[in-house]
Formats: C-alpha cells, structure tokens, sequence
DNA sequence: TGTTAATAGGTAGTATACTACGTAATTTAT
DNA sequence: ATAAATTACGTAGTATACTACCTATTAACA
C-alpha cells in the first residue's frame, strides 16, 4: 500500500477537526428528525424530556436536565412549551416550596407512542451507513468521550444517571 | 466472557441514541472551546468564518456558509459581528450588485493566529481519551456519516468543497 | 438558634441554527 | 428582448444552549 503521511493530530484543515465534524453531524441529525418528525412539530430535546417523563415520574426541573445531560434554563424553556401544548402538567412540591415539578399528561404519554418510530427512523438514517461492528465501534467511542469529559459541559449528567442508563 | 444481548439497534435507551450522543459531544466541544479561548470571547463558528477568510480571499456570504457547512442566515449573523469587532471588511461586489462581500483585516489575520494554538488545544482536550488508531476510526466514521447524509441538512457542503479539504 | 451554604427557579441577554417571507439583481429560456 | 427562474441578501420569528444575576427556600454548621 502507498504509505501516505503518518498523521498526526493537526486540525489544520476543517475536516481534521473533530469538533467540526461533530458540528455538522448534529446539524444533520436534527434536520433529520425535524424532518422525520415535521408531521408532530417536535424537537429532539422536547422528545427527550418526554422521554424521560414517560413513566409518569414527577420530577423537578433540575432532575430532568441532569437526566438528558441539558441546560438548566434550556430545560426550563422546553417544559414551558410542553405545558403549553398539554402535553405537561406542573405540579408545585409540596415538600419543598421551590421546586416547580412536571409531570406527563395523558395526552403527552400517546404523543410520545405516536412519535417514537419516527424517532428511530431519524436515528437509523443517521447511521445507515454503517455496518454493524462500525455502529457500535462509533457508539463506544462517543460515549467515552463524553464519560471522560464528563465535567466539561454545563450540564453533566450524574454517575448515577450515567451507572442506570450506560 | 459472559456474552451479553445480541444488541441490535433498539434506541430505548438515551444512551443508544446516537442523536442524543451526539448532542452532547456537541455541548462539551462548545464548552471546552469557550473556555480555552475565553480570553478572545470567540466562538466556533465565528473561528471558522475567520479560517475560511485567513488566506485573504474575498468571499461572499453563501460561499462562506458553504465552506463551513453553516446556514446562509447564520453566516450572515456571525460577519456582521465579526465586522463589528473590526475583525472582517464587507466589500460591496462590482461585478454583481447583490452581493456583499467579506475579506479580513490585518487584525483579523493576527487574531487568528494568536487564537489557533487554543483551539488546537480545545480540540485535543476533547479526544484525548482516545489513542491514535481509535481517534482515526472516530473521524472516519464521522465523515462517512456526514458524506452519505450529504444533502440531509440545509447547510449541505458542495462536492467540490468536499474534493478540497477531505 | 442564627448565620451561612447550597439549591430551585426566574429573568435578561447573547450566539447558533433554523424557517418563512420579501426585495433586488442576475441568469436562463422563450 | 422580455418573462420566468434563480440567486444574494435582508428581516422577523422560533428553538436550543449558554452566561450572569436575582429571589426565595432549604440545608448545614457554629
């Protein structure tokens, strides 16, 4: 084979870059299920925050942004969207008078029944291009990558978190 | 070994999202590049306006977002401040009177320069978990991933700006 | 107990990334 | 040469993802 450069790590040109690379795939994956799912006028966030509210917990905000690892107020912004679509109710706690909690309505619990294979289908477009070992090759390293960077974003998700879903 | 599930693609879990993860890799790769370059209050998107820019071409704004893979509106947003900050000119074209051109300025040309060694260093914090065979895999399959979801995002790169820099 | 810490939530502001729509200029087609 | 289609740019609006700062409430500790 022709030995081409050894190459290092440059980041000279955009595509060595791979917070460049991961950019554009986060674009494409939300085209990809805005596009999927244009039919329910729902984003991912907004999906993954019923996701995790689709077993009728009543959580408060902050539990539900360490769970899909999200901002705080970016969370906050979703509920209120969420709610204004009926999809949520907002109790308040009665155990600590700060917490605002949320909980899923009957309606946001068929909502997300309705969504979920419009949902995998954005997923597996994303990624039909790979085979298998490659799939799961990809999965592994991006996983470790955000374990180990675990502390970087705003918005890490728990060990606990981490230890039930990973 | 104790062989676990076969592990088709399920996607119940947010973990076997690769939309989720990659929605988080693209929140660290934020934050890790905010916080090494806090000192020159810049962000990736706009130290990727100024690289497209920093041989002194005279671009405008649609071949800009191109380049980039960025939305045209987007693009506009970041040069109009980057100009502001004197870090880019707007030429107005003389062969054709819609457009408005972008070029960058000696001050632009330095800022560049003083930034790169930090972005470098954003972008290696982020995969220093990864050996080199395993970081070469990860950007490879990324941009198998980008190349076949070629025209899925609004932004879709142009096969001759792929030819260039891939 | 009383002071301090931390926590939950809210508001306001910025940047990215779109959609939808409109205008002016250019290119293509008839 | 004129009409139609395309292109470049602009504005306005929405959603995500932050920072910074604020209040109210709860928990910790001296």
């Amino acid at each position: 084979m022709n030995e081409t450069k050894p190459k290092r790590r440059d980041f000279t040109s955009l595509w060595d870059r791979p917070g460049f690379l991961i950019r554009r795939l986060h674009q494409i994956h939300v085209a990809l299920f805005l596009e999927e799912c244009s039919e329910f006028n729902i984003t991912p966030l907004q999906f993954a925050v019923l996701t995790v509210l689709y077993d009728r917990e009543t959580l408060d905000q902050v539990t539900i942004a360490n769970q899909i690892g999200a901002d705080r107020n970016t969370v906050a912004d979703v509920i209120r969207r969420l709610e204004r679509r009926g999809l949520l109710e907002r109790p308040a706690s009665v155990v600590d008078k700060r917490a605002k909690l949320a909980r899923i309505t009957d309606e946001g619990h068929a909502f997300v029944e309705a969504v979920q294979p419009k949902m995998i289908d954005a997923q597996r477009q994303l990624t039909v291009p790979l085979d298998r070992e490659e799939y799961e090759v990809l999965m592994k390293l991006m996983r470790k990558l955000i374990l180990e960077n675990y502390d970087a974003s705003r918005a890490p998700m728990r060990p606990g978190v981490l230890q039930a879903d990973g």
